[in-house]
This record gives structure tokens, sequence and C-alpha cells, in this order.
RNA sequence: CGGGGCGUAGCGCAGUUUGGUAGCGCGCUUGCUUUGGGAGCAAGAUGUCGCAGGUUCAAAUCCUGUCGCCCCGACCA
């Protein structure tokens, strides 16, 4: 019989009976749900310890809901960014999720969402409309601009909002990191020209950096590739974690970095090779450039690597492509896509792009001699494949490109060919950068300094977008000569879902998370060690009141479990700084503790007050607490 | 979409090969004891064994289909 049910013999009376203390719980109220074993369903620490510290729970594939403490943790992460896009002068709205197929087919990516890479979740209402739940929201807000703004005069400006958006991934992983529902901050800005455009995108930028550290994050600005989505320039952040599924690529000077999609370097120079003429020669069973090198004593860097593709677009028949590589290299798909995409401007939006190997080609009814292949493959292997049409879009490489001799496939089975030179191959290529650089490639501002890699979270990324969407959706204003132009755009997203899990990715140890004081579902536990003692009771009471009224987010574990259980909840949970009210209490005595520390300090309660609100302060301003507390 | 794996209590799992009354640990409920790092004892509750067909006297177990989830790959502001 405790003395609550003597106050509040209804649960729900309680309510009434709250005085305001901020942003101040029990853990009684909380209704906090910890797991002690790790789900089946996680496979990296940050998802395991959100699930098991009750902040997420999985609904379907790639859903979560947000429980009690994960949206404490989300409104924080959310109100830094309110404080930083508001500084730069955005202006926060909420678009629909829900938008109809016309707008995206008048910017051309209807095609490109749903049935190409079918990333937008899409549906037909009752009278047949087709309508899309939102992945990103450039039409609309295009459309919306376009109506609103007439003149220079109403330029700049900038919008942003908060919202859940829908991708339909193919593989949903790893909690929300890769959600197919999760939260945004997307903003879009609108300029009268391109210089205001660059500058603005250089004030987010700033932004960008302050509201990633602010929340306590270890972030890479790295350069990238801009998608689908289009535009100019664009830069990603990265939170740096090796659970990360982008690759970085980095210079030690600090002066580059790049998505590995992006990532531009210095290939190895090649071993020469002198070839008097051009001549045929065995290489039974061997198809692969190692078999090859092997054999005959050669190094990868004198061979050349042909890969066919087959390119999908929206309109036109299906391409075929042939590209080639120095053997000793990698393609980037990215970087081949985009130069498709540009080649073949007038086939539209490139659907996706297929490997044809030795089982594709099987598929559409080929037989090549796969292993063997040359550059000068003629257009007549692929006649009669019925998913391919025409002769070969011929792409080469420029470290292929720039090669004297080279050993290459002779077109036949276990048959290879040396080459004295490019002239002696009766066919012609584009040239292109289409080779993923590598780690330990030299780079291309300093030959000196080499890339190294990181694997990182993509947690932000800005964009030049220019004038592609104002265009396709006549986002024009009248200029101050008189006449009609286009607006310049930018666009600028954070994963926010995706930052939180982020920073737990990055802050935790092996008894659970360690939160950031900034996004922290709470900034200090009290925990009563034996809550049938009548001093801890009214002494952790005493300080909790305190606390809160000083503004500090609190939580109070009040729950009627044994010590230990409360101190490895709070431990799971992360809560920055810990208050223990235990067998000291008669004595007036407390402990205050650092969830990052294994050390404690013991002093009077009354002093609490005057250590730990400096330290707070600090922290919240992203400083780290000073010594010897 | 290709390859692999898994669906049994709230969570983690055994049982499936070889068909025969549905189990273990944690959690939950009640009581007593305990009370500074996930307590002890005792008593208890909880399952359409993912779903639908089929085989059989009998199916968690065998067969067929189907749905869902996880991992690898492909893919991906």
């Amino acid at each position: 019989m405790g003395p609550a049910q003597l106050v509040a013999p209804s649960p729900w009376l309680r309510f009434s009976l709250l005085p305001i203390l901020g942003c101040s719980m029990r853990a009684t109220e909380l209704h906090l749900v910890t797991l002690r074993q790790p789900p089946a369903e996680a496979d990296i620490a940050s998802h395991r310890w959100l699930v098991r510290g009750g902040f997420i729970r999985r609904v379907t594939a790639g859903v979560y809901a947000y429980l009690p403490l994960m949206w404490r943790v989300l409104r924080k992460v959310e109100a830094i960014i309110r404080e930083e896009m508001d500084g730069t002068g955005a202006l926060e709205l909420r678009l629909p999720a829900l938008q109809p197929a016309e707008l995206w087919r008048r910017s051309g990516r209807w095609d490109t969402y749903t049935a190409g890479e079918g990333i937008m979740f899409n549906l037909r209402d009752r009278q047949g409309r087709e309508l899309g739940l939102g992945p990103t929201h450039e039409e609309v807000i295009t459309t919306i601009a376009a109506d609103l703004i007439r003149s220079y005069r109403q330029l700049p400006v900038s919008f942003y909002q908060l919202q859940t958006k829908f991708r339909d991934e193919i593989r949903p992983r790893f909690g929300l990191m890769r959600g197919r529902e999760f939260i945004m901050k997307d903003a879009y800005s609108f300029h009268g020209n391109e210089e205001d455009l660059r500058c603005y995108y250089r004030i987010m930028d700033g932004a960008y950096g302050r509201i990633f550290s602010r929340c306590g994050l270890k972030v890479l600005a790295v350069q990238a590739d801009s998608g689908a989505i289009g535009g100019a320039a664009s830069q990603e952040f990265m939170a740096v974690a090796e659970a990360g599924e982008d690759l970085v690529l980095s210079s030690g000077d600090g002066r580059y970095a790049a998505n590995q999609e992006r990532a531009q370097s210095l290939p190895s120079p090649p071993v020469p090779l002198g070839v008097a003429e051009d001549r045929l020669f065995a290489t039974p069973g061997q198809a692969s450039i190692e078999a090859v090198c092997g054999a005959h004593g050669l190094n990868p860097s004198q061979t050349l690597k042909v890969l066919l593709h087959r390119a999908c677009f929206a309109h036109g028949p299906h391409q075929p492509v042939l590209t080639v590589l120095r053997g000793d290299q990698e393609v980037n798909t990215v970087k081949l896509i985009n130069v498709l995409s540009s080649l073949l401007a007038d086939r539209g939006t490139l659907l996706a792009l297929e490997r044809l190997d030795a089982d594709a080609l099987n598929n559409h009814g080929l037989q090549l001699p796969v292993g063997f292949l040359g550059p000068d493959l003629p257009d007549h292997a692929i006649e009669g494949a019925p998913n391919l049409m025409g002769s070969f879009v011929r792409i080469v490489d420029a470290t292929a490109a720039d090669l004297a001799g080279f050993v290459c496939g002779a077109n036949v089975v276990d048959q290879h060919r040396r080459v004295p030179g490019w002239s002696a191959l009766d066919v012609s290529f584009t040239r292109a950068d289409v080779r993923a650089a590598q780690p330990g490639d030299r780079c291309c501002h300093d030959p000196h300094v080499v890339l190294t890699a990181t694997r990182g979270i993509e947690v932000g990324h800005i964009f030049q977008l220019g004038r592609k969407y104002s265009t396709a959706l006549e986002a024009n204003f009248t200029t101050e000569g008189g006449g009609s132009e286009p607006m310049w755009m930018g666009c600028y997203g954070i994963g926010v879902s995706r930052l939180a899990q982020a920073a737990v990715e990055q802050n935790h140890d092996d008894k659970g998370i360690l939160w950031p004081l900034s996004i922290a579902p709470f900034e200090v536990v009290i925990s009563v060690a034996n809550g049938q003692e009548q001093e801890q009771r009214q002494l952790a009471e005493g300080l909790y009141g305190e606390l809160g009224a000083a503004g500090v987010d609190v939580l109070l574990d009040d729950r009627p479990e044994r010590a230990g259980v409360k101190f490895k909840d709070a431990d799971l949970l992360g809560i920055p700084w810990r208050v223990v009210v235990g067998r000291d209490a008669a004595k007036g005595q407390i402990e205050l503790k650092q969830r990052s520390k294994s050390q404690a300090l013991t002093m009077a309660s009354s002093q609490l007050l005057g250590k730990l609100l400096p330290q707070l302060q600090r922290q919240r301003q992203g400083m780290v607490p000073e010594e010897g507390v």
C-alpha cells in the first residue's frame, strides 16, 4: 500500500494534479519498456540499442513507430533544425505527402520514380486518378512558388518543412537508417539569379555544419553525385560510422572528400607494354583478367576490360552499351549512367542500366564469348536479340584510351590479342571518366597525397538545382527589366530520423546508448536506489522539483525496482547525467555521474544544482563538460 | 529481382531429421523474503505452432500453395 494510492485513487486523476515542470517526467508515468535481450531483427548496434531501450518498434519492413522516448529525441533534433533553418531566413510550412501524378509527369519524374527506380509508392484512387506518396517535394513546392511569386521583388525566398517521407526501398534495413517511411527536413530556395543561389547554398552549408555539430555528430562534408534529383553542385554530409552504407574517399590533407560515386583520382600509371605487331594468342579457359595475366606474365594494367550493359530509356529502344576500362580498374556505374544520360539525352530519362553478364546474355538469347570480349566486338554480335536494338554505344575510360599497346579479348573463345595501339582497331569510342576511384589512389589536386576510405551515413544533402524544375513547371518571375525567367532553385535535405540513429551509431558502448546532451531524451536521470526508504524518496522528489524548476529535462526513476535494474536501464537509455539518491540520503548526500565516465562524484544534495547547471549550459551549446565532474 | 535463412507465449529460443497430450530462459501476475549494478523462494497466467489446402487414426513435425520477416547481392537525394 504505497502513499501514491492515497493521493491518486484513479490513475487518471494524477494528470490534473501534476505541476507544470517543463519536460520532466517520472519513470512510472513514462511507460518505459526495455528489453533484456537484443531483438533478432536488429543487425547493427544503433538499431539494437534503440529497440532494446524502448525507443522504436518495427511495424512492418522499413516502417517504425517512434515511442515516447524516441519522440522526445526527434523533437529535440527538430528544434535544433528549426532554429538553424529559421536563422537562414527560411520559412517553415507543410506540404502534402499525397501528390498527383500530373505534377510529376510535368517534371518528367513520374516514370523514373515509379516505373524506373520504383522508389515512389503510387496508387489510383476510386476515380482512377493516379497519386504518389512524396519521396521528395520539388514538384509541389515549385508549383506553389510559381503561384506565389510573380516578381523579382519577392525573391529570394526559402521554404522548409519537417515531414514524413515515403520511399519504397527495395531492401529497407538497419532500422531507421533505410526506412520506407521516415522523417525528413527538406528546404527549397528560389532565387532571381545563379549567384544568389550560390550565396544561399553557402549559407545553408554553414547551417548544416552547425546543425550536425549541435546534434553531437561527427560529420564529413563531401562532394556528391546529384542522382535522380538532377542539378549542378551538390554536397553530402556523412556521419562517420563503420555501419554506414556509403563509401567516402578523402585526402589526408583535408582538401578533398567525395562520395565514391562521384570521386575522382589519378589512376596508377600502367606498366608499359610494347607490342610489335597485332597478333592472336591462345588463352584456353582463361576467361578473367587474373587468369590471362597469371598465365602470360602480364600486369592487369596492360589489359583491357570490356563490359556490356543494357540501358533502358523512357523513349526509344533499349540501348546496348559497350564500356572499356583498363584491366586493373573498376567501373563506376553512377558515372556511366551520367555519361549515357547526357550522350542520349533525346531518349528521355535513363530508367535502368542492366549489366549483361553471361547469365543475362543467355536470358536475352545471345551467345557471346564472355571473358574473351574485345573493344571491337562487332555490332552484329547482338543481332536478333529481342531486347537490344541497334548498334553499341561505345565508351572508353581514359585509363584504357591512353594505353599504347595492350592485351584484350579477341572476341573468340580461348583467344586473346596483343594490340599495338587503338588505331589497329577499326571502331570509334566516346572517351569519358567512368572508372571508380579507389582508396590508395593518388589525389587529383596533389599526386603525393592518397585517398583513404571512410564509411559514412548520409544524414544531409544540399543541391544547387538550377532551373530544371522551375523550367519544367513554369515557375517564372518578372525580372527587373520586365522579362520573364524561370527561378533558380536549391534544395536541402536532412534525414531527421536517420540522423537520430546515426547519433546512436556514433555514441554507444557495451551497456547502451550515450546520447549527446543536446538530443538526449532527458538530460538527467534521478535514480532512487531504494524507493522504500522515506529519506531517499523525499530527497529525490525535492531534487526532481528543483531541477525541473531550473528548466532541466529530468527523469525521476521512481519505479519500484531494485537499484541494479535502474542503473542498467539508465545506462541503456543513455541519459547523459545520473543522480543517484541512495544510502547516504539520510546524510543529505547524493552521487553525480556522467554516463560517459566510470567515476561518480559524491556531494551534498544542496550542491547539485550549482555543479550541474553550468555543465548543462556548456553541453547544450555543444561543448564538453569541464574536467573533474 | 537473384542467392541464403527464419516464422512456435510479450522477448530470445528448443522441439521438425524419425508424425503421437506444446516446451525452456527472460518477462508478466500473486504472496513472502531481499534491497547500490538486470534478486531468491513458492504459486500462477499466457499459444488458432504465420496462413490456407492436402496426406494420415493422428500434423508444429510430411506434401502443396501462400503471406510475412531477416541476411548477402543488385539497387538507392
